[in-house]
DNA sequence: TTATCATATGAATAAGTATTCATATTTGGG
DNA sequence: CCCAAATATGAATACTTATTCATATGATAA
């Protein structure tokens, strides 16, 4: 029971300095769609999946063990979202995981899954 | 157009190994579960702001701009998430994010918000 | 112990999103 | 050029999830 006006003062300094730090609600909704993208359930797979390494849509489907059609509209959301990227090669489409930060953070999931709390 | 057996080959190899270290679907569903809960635009803003320090509920009402109820429910989902918790303190509940490793997502969040791609 | 402040909760509606089915597009082979 | 393979897309349905409103609970001070 110290000082409890202190304590106030600084909870209220506190509150405050979050909402001068606060990012415009822009680019928190550009960081929760990166988030959003990556947390689907059937997308975590896929890009589980591609963390080994670059794939084409058939042997992502058959990684995942969805349909074909759910696979491409899954895929299409994670290249919105930059989460991928894509090259042609003949007939076949490959993907790959589109930066090193984001195989930082699904290396970090993995690594999460596995182990630890 | 060189040796694209061996490629093909590869490829198939590398879907295996996909495949092979593909985790559960338990483990896959929790883990999205926990991204989930930091996508919403809501709840990244509660986020931000607890990443200055502890804040009790009215406060991060204050610093996030919405209705107490609400607000309310969206700390539940992160309580049960594991991505933050709270202690009482006389009247009010104070709020801090739960591990190390959920403020490192958050300070990447921030990081990747403010400058980079 | 009552009045009040701070927070939580339940149920309902509203909003958003995934999945499916059918079909379209692109590409290389014959 | 036409066919089959690989991938993409649109529209409809089925889920899931957020938000709201009203109310409940817990805590303190008077």
């Amino acid at each position: 029971m110290t000082n409890i006006f202190d304590e106030e003062e600084l909870h209220e300094a506190r509150m405050k300095s979050a909402l001068a730090a606060m990012p415009s609600d822009d680019k928190i909704e550009e960081m929760g769609a990166r988030f959003k993208a990556i947390s689907e359930p059937s997308r975590l797979k896929i890009l589980l999946a591609l963390s080994v390494g670059e794939l084409c849509v058939d042997h992502i489907v058959e990684a995942v063990g969805g349909n074909q059609s759910a696979v491409s509209h899954q895929l299409k959301t994670l290249k919105d979202n930059k989460i991928v990227k894509c090259r042609r090669e003949g007939k076949k489409v490959l993907y790959s995981v589109s930066d090193s930060h984001v195989m930082m953070m699904i290396e970090l999931a993995k690594e999460h899954l596995n182990c630890n709390e």
